[in-house]
DNA sequence: TTGTACGCGTTATCAT
DNA sequence: ATGATAACGCGTACAA
């Protein structure tokens, strides 16, 4: 058995809720009994039982993470790690700690959030981006138990707390960039499009090309799996487009996909940039380690955890905070898959 | 506040106590009282209290999960989210969560994990492998918790229960893979020297060789930090040597490691596995989307989380299991990167 | 400024 | 087969 509250209360000659006020830290006791009692706690080595605490308190200081489901391609992507960098430093900043809840299907997900947040494990939630939220949503909404999504949710958008990029915008930089660099032929390579992502991106991929005067062509939208093998296919139709229609630009909205992308061409004696330019999305790590480095818009990811953690320790901590919706910004990484037409 | 278990006791005309035993499906209670008291808990939404629960149990179903560094390279790995992925699927088995202990520091990352066992937060520890374990272990070790460790213990191996891969052996096998391909000029490109995995391997490698009759030499081995550009040099000078001296494969224990010494060779102009052979450890997902795919020793990363979370059940549930060790197997995957030496 | 007593939601022991 | 009661370790009104 541990050293408690009563033993540090025994050695310090005082009584057990006078050691519970000296760690508060309660400015009604005097200088002397807390160094007294600090002193006991020194010489036994106690450490507060965090369980107790939170029943008596009714906070766990815990934040839950819900993820996609664990097979899922999601864990895969260096986003989650970085994300969760992002995440664990803002919770530990608050001396938060992280639980994580997984499982392999939707339901396993669902039964694990009901039993965080009804079991008292975690004061907050934090839901990372997927599709399959809906339920847990709605579930959290009614009642009405603090938590932030990072990602634009699907409905509600307005009503729902998140933290996210400007995608539509990011969409439309990475496009304005293309174009900068004297491309009309661009293509939009992106991921399910059930993401709101891949809409959003698309939807400034659409925008920047209005403005430039270009008109958007159906033939040069792709939306492929998250995972790689998924683009080939797509891509060798595109490249086996007569040349004067064959697009000398893609904006991938991946890295993963990305590097998919460039070994198809690889295998099509493509070369990038010569041939054609890519820009990418995420600038997770190896975006600078593919062959070429790629060109990508660095979304910020680690500051997307990092911020998700803060807005939630807020709505846990002060009551009724209003909605809120933080947007981090993103800025292109220029490296060596883009290049100015030749022509 | 939430519906509590004298609630579901009062709705169903029973005591508290029965509620709790119908909870725990004590045999001692009838059928039909059983029943009742189900109904009731539907009826208001039950859930238990996982923190009471705690409290009175001494026992929390959740396992700490330390990790190195945040800001390390190790969140980067695709190694992580692998091996949380097995971890997470072995706690879920037995109902546990898994909390996450990290940090900026060595000491924030120790001093976590002191408040998560003193604190009583968790029933156990999981320690991912890195080199800054010692006193973290130590501090486990001198308290009795109970721990198992990824990766092999720097000191005191057979008195830490650890989940490993023979490192060796794999060491051994990657190495003689190479060699029945015809290579004997075989250089062996290692993380850092402090890591045991690093160590072993080399051993492998050095064991293979004199079975095969090939003299060890010292300028063929290079040790680089996990990180990509590391190798950088260390590579060139080996393809600096003189034809007949330069090696005709490289065994890299990364893959991450192996993605920036493809880079490197691409850039001296030789390919893969044309002019030179490479045999890469870990298996991570690029280790099939980098140009050329390649072979790699596949590790089983998800399994060593996997195993991980079950002895480290094991030992927290049957008080005094004996000290274990839990080799996971592995074995190669061959790609694109190994081929027969022309000569 | 400090001590007493009760509650947080469960489980377990001891009765009945 | 079930009920009453005492822990589990801590926070906090209320009393002193």
């Amino acid at each position: 058995m541990s050293v408690t509250i009563k033993d540090v209360a025994k050695a310090a000659n005082v009584a057990p809720s006078t050691v519970s006020r000296v760690i508060a830290n309660n400015p009604r006791i005097s200088e002397r009994t807390k160094v007294k009692v600090r002193e006991a706690m020194e010489l036994l080595g106690y450490h507060p039982n965090f369980i107790a605490r939170s029943l008596a308190n009714q906070a766990t200081q815990v934040i839950g993470l819900v993820t996609p489901g664990s097979s899922d391609v999601f864990f895969q992507n260096p986003f989650f790690p970085t994300v969760l960098r992002g995440l664990n430093e803002g919770a530990h900043e608050h001396q938060y700690a992280l639980q994580l809840v997984t499982g392999k299907s939707e339901d396993d997900i669902y039964n694990g959030v009901v039993q965080m947040v009804q079991g008292g494990r975690v004061d907050g939630v934090v839901l990372l981006y997927s599709k399959v939220e809906d339920r847990i949503v709605s579930y959290l909404q009614e009642r009405n138990f603090p938590f932030v999504m990072i990602g634009k949710p699907y409905k509600m958008a307005d009503s729902i707390t998140h933290v996210d990029n400007d995608n539509v915008r990011a969409g439309f930089d990475a496009t304005e960039f293309l174009i900068g660099m004297g491309h009309e032929r661009i293509a939009y390579v992106g991921g399910d499009k059930q993401l709101v992502v891949t809409v959003e991106r698309l939807q400034g991929y659409k925008d920047a090309l209005q403005k430039a005067g270009i008109p958007y062509r159906d033939d040069y939208t792709v939306h492929e799996s998250f995972l790689l093998e998924g683009g080939k296919d797509a891509i060798c139709a595109l490249m086996e487009l007569p040349e004067q229609d064959r697009p000398t630009a893609l904006l991938v909205t991946d890295d993963l996909m990305s590097l998919g992308v460039l070994n198809t061409l690889s295998e099509l004696d493509m070369s990038v940039p010569e041939d054609i330019s890519i820009i990418s999305f995420n600038n997770v790590l190896f975006s600078e380690m593919s062959r070429p480095p790629l060109t990508s818009v660095d979304i910020n990811i680690f500051q997307l955890g990092y911020e998700a953690s803060k807005q939630l320790i807020n709505c846990v901590e002060n009551k009724d905070v209003p909605y809120h919706r933080i947007t981090v910004p993103h800025k292109i990484v220029k490296r060596f898959s883009t290049e100015y037409t030749k022509k």
